[in-house]
DNA sequence: GCAGTGTTGGCAGAATCTGCCAGGTTGACA
DNA sequence: TGTCAACCTGGCAGATTCTGCCAACACTGC
């Protein structure tokens, strides 16, 4: 069963174990952070935590993918007759939503990231998966006769914005709000930016 | 000196050390590949390659980014006065030239990345690295009242077709000509992608 | 309650990565 | 050409990461 008790305890396992290590991560840095530290930390053996996590690096993919997961969900509950526009901005709003509300944390957390190539790429690739997961949760807006490509640089276009707003946001403190620099940039991408001259 | 031999003799030895380790991956794949072996074949100890890479991984990026340093010193060549459209186009041509020239090999790579998370990370890291160069490339083309975002995001759109453009073609052997498939791409890009009513 | 399945902890061992030092090679100067 | 300083290299010890194995324990379904 999914609801078992079980399957609670190792799902309160697994969150105790991400939380333990990012908040180690911030507090020490990532290599001055064993893996011993974070399994006592979540009290259970170094031994249960690689059997949560292939390796060290994998824990901040636990985080990584709870932010975005949430915004693509969103795109379930929606109607295709919507514009995509409209969609897409509700759905970019969510996924911005943490940075807006407890923006300290999240630069401490950024400035980590900036900091530590190996956890770098794994925040990397976990984004390449939910750009292509947002590509998937965005087929209903295309017919079938569109490019193949379509959805794929829809979704790319929307994670670029978001990492782009997000990597200005983090250094200068004094961008007001980044939701309104989102939208800025997102009506970049809607313009003719490659070739400037042919809209 | 930067010519002398010593100059001469280390850069040797990173190359060696860099295309053993590719080869070796691609043979017997990263894990069951040991550091012993990549030095054993660049002909040095295991301790010198440590002291060439940072870690095992790293050896991927000195392989990542010649690619596209090839194509991003291209822009320096050119003028501002050239057509944008004109410029990326040509850029990304160098940047796909391997891809047409040599397609087994590069499919063979592609495959080896995909399948192995540690190596991806990185190569998407060597990727979002060679982002920021373009776009600090591109800021020629790009007048001092246009938004600060506005060459990161074209960067970033041309190196998302480059990398969609890829993704497709090393699945589907069926995709003609990686070439006029990018320029599909960029076209799609350029036209009002977001907000599909507003132009 | 009871058997069956699944999770955990501990241990041994391989591989990655670092600090240290001795020995050899290179480059500059006389 | 000879000499010296600087640098590169190899080897070793040690910490950390990660895996295979097995016994003990907890949960599930009957």
């Amino acid at each position: 069963m999914t609801s078992g008790l079980t399957e609670r305890n190792k799902q309160r396992t697994r969150r105790e174990m991400a939380e333990a290590a990012g908040r180690l991560f911030l507090e020490r840095g990532y290599h001055a952070t064993t893996v011993q530290d974070i399994a006592d930390a979540a009290d259970v053996s170094a031994r249960t935590f690689f059997r949560y996590f292939p390796c060290k690096e994998d824990v901040i993919t636990a985080i990584a993918s709870a932010s975005m997961d949430d915004a693509i969900d969103l795109l379930g509950g929606r109607s295709a007759k919507e514009p995509l526009g409209s969609v897409l901005t509700a759905m970019l709003t969510v996924a911005l939503a943490s940075v807006s509300e407890n923006p300290d944390p999240v630069r401490a957390f950024q400035h980590m990231l900036r900091d530590t190539p190996a956890l770098r790429g794994r925040w990397l690739e976990e984004q390449r998966k939910s750009r292509d997961r947002l590509a998937e949760a965005l087929r209903p807006w295309f017919s079938d006769d569109s490019h193949p490509l379509a959805p794929h640089l829809v979704a790319g276009a929307a994670m670029l914005a978001v990492d782009e707003v997000i990597t200005l946001w983090v250094d200068d403190r004094s961008v007001p709000d980044p939701l309104s620099l989102l939208d800025e940039a997102l009506h970049i991408l809607n313009g003719p930016l490659i070739f400037p001259g042919q809209p």
